[in-house]
RNA sequence: GGGGUGGUAGUUCAACUGGUUAGAGCACCGGCCUGUCACGCCGGAAGUUGCGGGUUCGAUCCCCGUCCAUCCCGCCA
């Protein structure tokens, strides 16, 4: 092996003359008959090689032969290129390293995409190939990154006085929540373990142990659907703390962000983040995540309604409904097929009805359902929300909650396809006073928003038993452009409190005992007041990157069916592991 | 679980209203070339059109089913 003096982004104008040693692919060769050029790789840059006919015969003719994507290693004497030869485009283009020793130490195959093009090939391709992915540019400058932030993370904690506890893999399954990914035993048939949808419970449990300020870079995992920015298993920053209140974790979270993004990105973000209830988003965005790089805010529409003669907006009012609107601009651009376009789109996947509009062109209100609304009511709709000429009124009437969803992505649709989302922007909030739980139909019970273990709003305790739907709890989280990079609360340290909250979510005391008990119990031996949360450390990186996709920060991930084409797992198991497991397959 | 988009050479794409030899760039193989950097020029090899069925004289194209990828809804305390 030709051992390397240097890497093949370092090399200048200062290293002319010297005698160096370089390793790595070959991302490019230029052969030009009795002189070839070979673009020599590694994660630190390129550097272009020389062998000639006339200096070194035996060398060349190796170098004929070489391939993309061969490794080799070569020693050779670096020379300033001539003038005209120079490339502005490349770190090293002003040099290059004539090769006088050469060793070959692998050949590859023709390689079954572009390295030097990432866009060369289908992702499905791509992801069987990984570990040829992540020799392309792009994906080792996200891996760097991801280094640097987590590297960023543990020093913030570390000097803030937080240890770093690892919690374990294999924990005990839990009911609430996402699915688990369960492990048999081989020494306990029949029984299994889980993999931690989060260190939840662990961190609470150190709290009581008096660890008083913990994090983790942690792997989670999750058996639900996958999305572009959802992966089964992923990372958290998980952090706890005791003695705390929502302010001082919300400034703790803050300031984590804000130095990330300055150390990362150089990007400075306000001392404090905005701070909105989650009312406030709900009514103002029809979202818990709002994107904040745009405005278009929801307004009510009802007043304006029972002053019409629009019967089906009146109708939905008369029935505890809500009709709400929203402002976009670029009323040409909204022709009816559009409309019907956008229509088609809420009704099937927000399950609007329908999509009311008008335009405001010429200094009137025009089309759609214009006509309902007699002349003084338009002049106020106008003036009230400030209508701009050529703007359309997009209006939809149901009941609340499909009025804001539908609103919402309506909101994100126009947004995009007005151009009003500015990319460099870095909109963060913190979104407070979630509800503690909501009503699910499917299983016609309570449910926690956040997790059973979140405290209440003290001043809303006395309506858990009567009105537990408008109980707000001390959860928070922290969204960025439209992202929830992360989330916490403050918990419950009270077993009977507990108790309590477990008997709302319809957990049956024996129920709570088998699976929580040891949290119960543990909080009957001095456990203090403790809060925290935890972010989405791959959202993180990707939205440092400019990434919308979290396989793209993810070393090896997996595919939206949650397999991975590498390595082709989950794959079956023989069937003598499977009678050591005491498994059967159906 | 549901919907949209895609699957043709190693790879990225093309192939008219269904039409007989399924084409092109890059990569690969052979030849020529001393300043290239998307090197250039000449030649060659390369295909179960994802898979299974159907309609048809004839299917890459139309129909049904299925698999994979991706985006979205449900789901994700």
């Amino acid at each position: 092996m030709i051992k390397r003096s240097h890497t093949c982004g370092e090399l200048s104008e200062n290293s002319v003359g010297k005698n160096v040693s370089l390793n790595g692919w070959i991302s490019k060769t230029r052969n030009l008959g009795s002189l070839i050029f070979i673009d020599l790789r590694d994660r630190y840059g390129k550097t272009q090689i020389v062998f000639s006919e006339e200096s070194n015969k035996q060398n060349f003719d190796i170098a004929k032969s070489l391939g993309l994507e061969d490794v080799i290693g070569i020693r050779g004497m670096v020379v300033r290129r001539p003038n005209e030869a120079i490339n502005k485009d490349m770190l090293t283009g002003k040099i290059d390293v004539e090769v006088e020793g050469l060793v070959v130490y692998n050949e590859s195959k023709p390689p079954p995409f572009d390295i030097n093009n990432r866009d060369s090939s289908m992702e499905e391709n791509r992801l069987k190939f990984r570990y040829l992915e992540l020799r392309t540019a792009e994906l080792q400058r996200n891996m760097l990154v991801r280094h640097q932030a987590s590297l960023h993370v543990r020093n913030f904690f570390s000097e803030k006085d937080f240890l770093e506890i690892e919690t374990p893999i294999l924990m005990k399954s839990t009911p609430e929540g996402a699915r688990d990914f369960v492990v048999p035993s081989r020494i306990h048939k029949g029984r299994f373990y889980a993999l931690p949808q989060s260190p939840q419970t662990y961190k609470q449990l150190l709290m009581v142990s008096g660890m008083d300020k913990y994090f983790q870079i942690v792997k989670c995992f999750r058996d639900e659907d996958f999305r572009a920015d959802r992966q089964p298993e992923f990372t958290q920053i998980d952090i706890e703390m005791s003695f705390v209140d929502q302010e001082e974790i919300i400034a703790l979270g803050t300031s984590l962000i804000k130095s990330l993004w300055s150390k990362i990105l150089d990007v400075d973000l306000p001392e404090k983040f905005l701070e909105l209830t989650y009312r406030e988003c709900i009514d103002m965005y029809g979202s818990d995540k709002p994107d904040l790089r745009f405005d278009m805010k929801l307004f009510d529409f009802s007043d304006y309604v029972n002053s019409s003669d629009f019967k089906t907006f009146k109708e939905i009012l008369k029935n505890k409904g809500l009709v709400k609107a929203l402002v976009c601009p670029n009323s040409q651009n909204y022709s009816r097929k559009v409309i019907d376009q956008l229509t088609d789109y809420l009704k099937r996947y927000h399950k609007a009805k329908g999509l009311a509009w008008m335009k405001y062109e010429g200094g009137k209100l025009d089309g759609g359902i214009s006509k309902f609304f007699p002349d003084d009511i338009q002049k106020k709709i106008v003036d009230d929300q400030s209508v701009d000429e050529n703007s359309i009124i997009f209006i939809i009437g149901d009941i609340p909650s499909v009025v804001n969803k539908a609103l919402g992505a309506l909101r994100l649709e126009l947004g995009s396809r007005e151009n009003l989302i500015n990319k460099s922007d870095w909109c963060p909030l913190w979104v407070t006073d979630f509800p503690l739980v909501e009503w699910d139909e499917s299983s016609g019970r309570w449910h926690a928003l956040h997790h059973p273990f979140t405290s209440p709003h003290s001043g809303d305790s006395e309506m858990l038993n009567q009105d537990p739907g408008r109980v707000r709890s001390l959860a928070y989280d922290i969204v960025m452009n439209g992202y929830e990079l992360g989330g916490g609360s403050i918990r419950i340290h009270d077993s009977k409190q507990q108790a309590n909250i477990f008997k709302l979510l319809g957990i049956s005391d024996d129920e709570a005992k088998e699976k929580f008990g040891f949290l119960m119990n543990a909080f009957s031996y001095g456990a203090p007041p403790h809060g925290g949360m935890a972010f989405g450390f791959d959202r993180i990186v990707m939205l440092l990157l400019g990434s919308t996709q979290i396989r793209d920060v993810i070393a090896f991930p997996k595919t939206t069916s949650a397999t991975s084409l590498m390595d082709n797992s989950p794959s079956k198991i023989n069937d003598e592991q499977l009678k050591e497991l005491s498994l059967q397959i159906k």
